[in-house]
DNA sequence: GCCC
DNA sequence: CAGTACG
DNA sequence: GGGCCGATACTG
């Protein structure tokens, strides 16, 4: 859900809709076509960002706020409602100066409507106002920033009695992962300018080749998708020979750290040694662009290549963009999720039968194409 | 919260 | 299992 | 009034 925080807390620059380079898309075609898509991906300088109009920050930012809050919260529906709207408002060619301007637009229903009303002529929205006065929905908000405590916790901390980020830092029950949250709190808050995250991509591209000759590594979320800063960066990997990933990430990890480029450890699951499987491996964890001590939060994900599309896509997002095609399938009588796309096989016991294989795609393009859903280029995917 |  | 995280 | 992503994937 880094997607919120580019959107609310810092200016998302967003890239040009049609001036990215397209030569720069690791979209893969054949075995051979791979290995020249194996370089910096979305590298489009700086004349290609543009800022968007941006008018209207005085609305975009209120309803910000109340997305965080009702995440902090746990009300992910009611947030989710804000995330749909924000963009849609901050698209506006003009400033608001009456409702009837927003009255038809999607995402945009009665509440919004009001609270834009309000906004528009006080300046200022009293249901934040109250919210931000409010003891435990402060405190539950800032505890919730921290990387591993979510709603529930969150409140738990509170109910404790917990009111700061040291409070915490005395707290028993944490997790090793929250502990490591807390402890690199305002490092993981910390940005990442686009052309940092294209070095340390480019990094990774030479130690994984040293490692297995051949893999295909993709720097996918908000960094493919274009934006000119990232809030953590997701590298996807593949290998075209369908079979030596396996075993890949372990040995990928051991490298990093030795080199002090992952320096400390969220998440860290193998699948892909054990059978004739199609599992994916998974790293989560704390990396320093090198030379310095910030910490920046990184995934590491290993795809076998039958299924490499479908983890591309889903790791590049955006979220909407992953929603959208998760409902599509479903509505086409398939499965979708970032390890495949499976016939709704759902057996008359409730329980839907496990097993089968997905539907095999060589490119995103035919995963989009097959769900009948126009095949975007990464840039074009900030829904 | 929005939408059907 | 609940909670959290990922896009 | 009910759906809103996921055969998610992981931790404890």
């Amino acid at each position: 859900m880094n997607d919120n925080k580019d959107r609310v807390d810092s200016r998302d620059t967003k890239s040009a809709s049609s001036l990215a380079s397209r030569s720069s898309s690791p979209e893969v075609t054949s075995p051979d076509a791979i290995d020249s898509l194996n370089k910096p991906v979305g590298t489009s300088d700086s004349s290609s960002l543009y800022k968007p109009p941006d008018l209207n920050r005085n609305i975009t930012q209120i309803f910000g706020k109340l997305l965080n809050i009702y995440r902090a919260l746990g009300d992910d529906r009611r947030s989710f409602s804000y995330y749909k709207a924000i963009p849609v408002i901050e698209k506006l060619p003009f400033k608001i100066e009456s409702v009837d301007q927003v009255k038809h637009l999607p995402s945009i229903g009665k509440s919004m409507q009001d609270h834009i009303q309000e906004i528009v002529t006080t300046g200022k929205l009293s249901k934040l106002e109250h919210f931000e006065k409010d003891e435990k929905v402060k405190t539950i908000s800032l505890f919730g920033e921290v990387w591993g405590i979510g709603p529930a916790t969150a409140l738990k901390f509170y109910e404790k009695g917990h009111r700061t980020l040291d409070d915490l830092r005395n707290e028993e029950s944490l997790t090793h992962s929250q502990r490591l949250g807390l402890k690199y709190f305002d490092d993981i808050q910390t940005r990442i300018p686009r052309h940092e995250v294209e070095e340390m991509e480019r990094l990774l591209q030479e130690v994984g080749e040293e490692i297995l000759p051949g893999v295909i590594v993709v720097c996918g979320g908000s960094y493919r998708r274009g934006k000119a800063s990232c809030g953590d960066m997701d590298i996807v990997f593949t290998h075209p020979d369908r079979k030596s990933h396996k075993g890949f990430l372990p040995k990928l990890v051991k490298r990093l750290k030795d080199m002090e480029f992952l320096r400390e450890d969220l998440v860290f699951s193998v699948h892909s040694t054990e059978g004739t499987d199609s599992g994916v491996d998974t790293y989560f964890g704390l990396c320093t662009y090198p030379g310095r001590e910030l910490r920046h939060r990184i995934d590491l994900k290993v795809y076998p290549r039958d299924i490499y599309a479908f983890g591309l896509i889903a790791w590049t997002g955006n979220d909407v963009l992953n929603r959208r095609l998760r409902l599509l399938a479903e509505s086409k009588g398939f499965l979708l999720d970032d390890t495949g796309l499976y016939p709704a096989t759902h057996s008359s016991g409730g329980k839907r039968t496990k097993g089968s294989a997905s539907l095999k795609f060589e490119t995103e393009k035919q995963v989009f194409e097959f769900l009948g859903f126009p095949p975007l280029e990464p840039h074009e995917r900030n829904l």
